[in-house]
RNA sequence: GCCGGUGUAGCUCAGUUGGCCAGAGCAGCUGAUUUGUAAUCAGCUGGUCGGGGGUUCGAAUCCCUCCACCGGCUCCA
């Protein structure tokens, strides 16, 4: 007998042998019904697996993460096979469970697949579903891994085989495939009752673009069918988030093929809209300590051989710009950092001076390849509200900081509650991709470190992330579908310091060493803003909204009171408009709602005699009747409270 | 850059076994209407069917090529 301790810790005995399906059914068929997969000492099982000796089990349901993963790997299983049968002879790489589904690699020889095919694979997964297949694990070594797999002709399977080690090595049989597979899986593929599979792309094989393009086939699996139909209306109403969307309808942004791709132009209220933006954020930093400065839009060759960003990137910028006759060599400005070195080495600085704080909305330029363009949070042109802080080493942490506090502060104005926090080092088995010491990369390296604990920030820790000259910390937000963008950012940075020979006289009145911190709290504007719009779905916040109030008379007869009307308001820095069509009222109010203004004022004969406004609020409908005074100061009264200025 | 898909009016879309002057709704313009909390009515304008090349008596429709966009991969100072 052995002893079994379930979550409630309680402890129940069963036959050495036991599975985590029969521990469910001892306790209730309806439990044992749902159970898809089992922790068994922290690690997750096959729910028929044996258990030989006293273990701690969780029985894992759909309502786990944990049990849905079980479901998703093993849907991808249920999907190769579907695959293998209908197109025998292809060929498999990994299939794992993600976030959000499964998806599987295949190098389907000479057939290409297409979506129009997928409807099929969908159909054949279902029936092999209901087959209620068992998943079976086998334990193989090498040798008979190796055989049996030379002789299906897979030289994927064959190469994940290398580098496993003899005596670990696990097969899971399914009907009629056979995969290399570590598990866990379900019971049997009867608990997967709806497919869907998503989308069909190239992916390389093992993610070295230098290798061979496997077809990889993303899809989810649910066990009901109520809860897929739930969740493609889950992804339909994501669609309708996005900025690319968005941004056409409410006339943010545009591109024109014949301006370029990857060149966003800025509509009136797209641009209004970012120069608000750009105008908290330069309040904030005027309070923080920071300096304005201003920088051309290209700099010679010279600058970026000294920064380094020549030897990194300079294959894959813009090509350069040369003057007539001379020849001499401009790049467009990639990053504004070299052009800040250069103002702190204009003049001799004291240690007294310290931190000085450079900061910069600056436009830059990058060539990004073409298929990675993605409205405006991947584009070739873009303007970072970039600053650089020159401090001495002491004085790190401070500043890091006050600047994690500028972000925060950001965060909180726009009801940015669901962020990541990444610190991005260095990956230590790539040394030639970073440049300078070993000792100055680990000092940065370890600042951030620090600076993250005593912030009580709960940040992933991600090796290889690193910018070339110097590890950083992100804040990422996901958009409307779930991917993940990079927002804000704060690097240190002792390496360009050292390239541009940055001094200062210290107290002891020698020459020391400044240290750099590269900061943008938005990052780039243009993502930012694509990301607002995708978070708020074209509901600006109101002290960011192009228009803030409309005014909808009645008729024509009191075109004269609406006037007067915006002229108070734009008297308070109100920013409204009048809709002086000659509609009925009710499509002036359908127009304002769809146009997403946060305020309607309807003005009609009563508002006119009393000199008042009827409010109607966006998304929510009418507040009744208010002077004109007492909106204004609703309104502004907001407008402060959101920017956290009270 | 790579794999797959898409490209018809300002927007959303119909039209493909190749065949009358390429259609609709919304937007826009003109006129009528003067309106009380999510679409008033009528008329009109608007497209080198992404660009170029080819096949054909004839191409939005078939082929080639380039461009842009969409979904991924790789990349992201």
């Amino acid at each position: 007998m052995i002893s079994i301790t379930l979550p409630d810790n309680s402890v129940r005995q069963y036959e050495s042998g036991v599975t985590a399906m029969e521990i469910a059914k001892s306790i209730s068929e309806g439990l044992a019904r749902n159970v898809l997969s089992a922790k068994v000492n922290g690690e997750v099982w096959d729910a028929n697996r044996e258990i030989n000796q006293d273990a701690k089990v969780q029985l894992l349901t759909w309502n786990d993460q944990e049990g849905k993963a079980t479901m998703w790997h093993s849907s991808a299983h249920l999907m190769a096979e579907a695959i293998e049968q209908l197109y025998p002879g292809v060929k498999f790489g990994i299939g794992p469970d993600i976030e959000n589904g499964f998806y599987y690699d295949i190098d389907t020889g000479d057939i290409t697949l297409t979506e129009s095919d997928l409807e099929a694979i969908e159909k054949r997964m279902l029936d092999l579903a209901r087959e209620k297949q068992t998943f079976e694990r086998v334990n193989v070594s090498k040798s008979e891994a190796n055989s049996y797999f030379t002789e299906k002709g897979d030289e994927y399977k064959l190469e994940l085989i290398h580098d496993l080690e003899d005596g670990q090595i696990t097969f899971y049989k399914s009907g009629t495939f056979t995969d290399l597979c570590r598990g866990p899986h379900l019971p049997d593929t009867s608990f997967i009752k709806a497919v869907k599979l998503l989308n069909i792309a190239g992916a390389y094989w093992r993610g070295d673009e230098k290798r061979k393009q496997l077809t990889r086939i993303y899809g989810i699996t649910f066990p009901k069918k109520k809860e897929l139909d739930e969740y493609l209306l889950l992804l339909e109403e994501a669609k309708k988030r996005d900025h690319r969307k968005l941004g056409k309808e409410l006339e943010l942004f545009a591109f024109s093929q014949k301006v370029g791709a990857g060149l966003p132009l800025w509509l009136p209220k797209g641009a209004m809209l970012r120069e608000r933006l750009e105008q908290y954020l330069k309040k904030v930093q005027k309070e923080a300590g920071y300096l304005p400065v201003i920088t051309p839009h290209i700099g010679n060759v010279n600058l970026y051989k000294t920064s380094g960003h020549y030897d990194k990137y300079g294959q894959d910028s813009f090509r350069p710009i040369t003057t007539p006759y001379e020849g001499e060599e401009f790049f467009l400005k990639p990053m504004n950092c070299p052009h800040h070195c250069e103002i702190y080495n204009n003049k001799p600085h004291s240690y007294k001076d310290l931190p000085i704080r450079y900061a910069e909305f600056g436009t830059v330029y990058r060539y990004e390849q073409s298929g990675e363009l993605h409205g405006l949070t991947r584009v070739r042109g873009f303007t970072q509200d970039d600053a650089h802080i020159f401090c001495t080493p002491d004085q790190i942490k401070t500043e890091f900081k006050a600047v994690i506090k500028i972000i925060m502060k950001i965060f909180k104005a726009l009801d940015f509650a669901e962020f990541i926090t990444q610190i991005s080092l260095r990956d230590p088995n790539t040394p030639e991709k970073y440049i300078g010491s070993e000792e100055n990369w680990q000092k940065a390296e370890k600042a951030i470190i620090e600076v993250a604990e005593e912030e009580g920030l709960e940040a992933i820790t991600e090796y290889g992330e690193a910018a070339f000259y110097g590890p950083k910390m992100d804040f990422m937000v996901r958009d409307a579908i779930g991917r993940k963008w990079q927002l804000g950012t704060i690097q240190v940075d002792y390496n360009l310091p050292e390239r541009f020979d940055l001094t200062y006289i210290g107290a002891d009145n020698e020459k020391h060493r400044p240290v750099m911190i590269h900061r943008a709290p938005f990052g780039s504007m243009e993502r930012f803003v694509a990301v607002l719009v995708e978070h708020c779905a074209g509901n600006f916040p109101l002290w960011l909204s192009p228009e803030q109030a409309i005014i909808l008379p009645i008729s024509e007869k009191y075109q004269n009171y609406a006037e007067n009307v915006l002229k108070s308001l734009n008297n308070s820095d109100i920013r409204a408009l009048i809709d002086d069509r000659s509609e009925k009222i009710s499509r002036k109010i359908r127009d304002a709602e769809v146009n997403k203004i946060p305020y309607m004022l309807i003005v009609g004969e009563k508002e006119a005699a009393e000199n008042q406004v009827s409010v109607r609020k966006h998304g929510e409908g009418d507040l009744g009747s208010f002077s004109i005074e007492d909106f204004a100061s609703l309104i502004n009264n907001e407008v402060n409270r959101l920017q956290g200025f009270e």
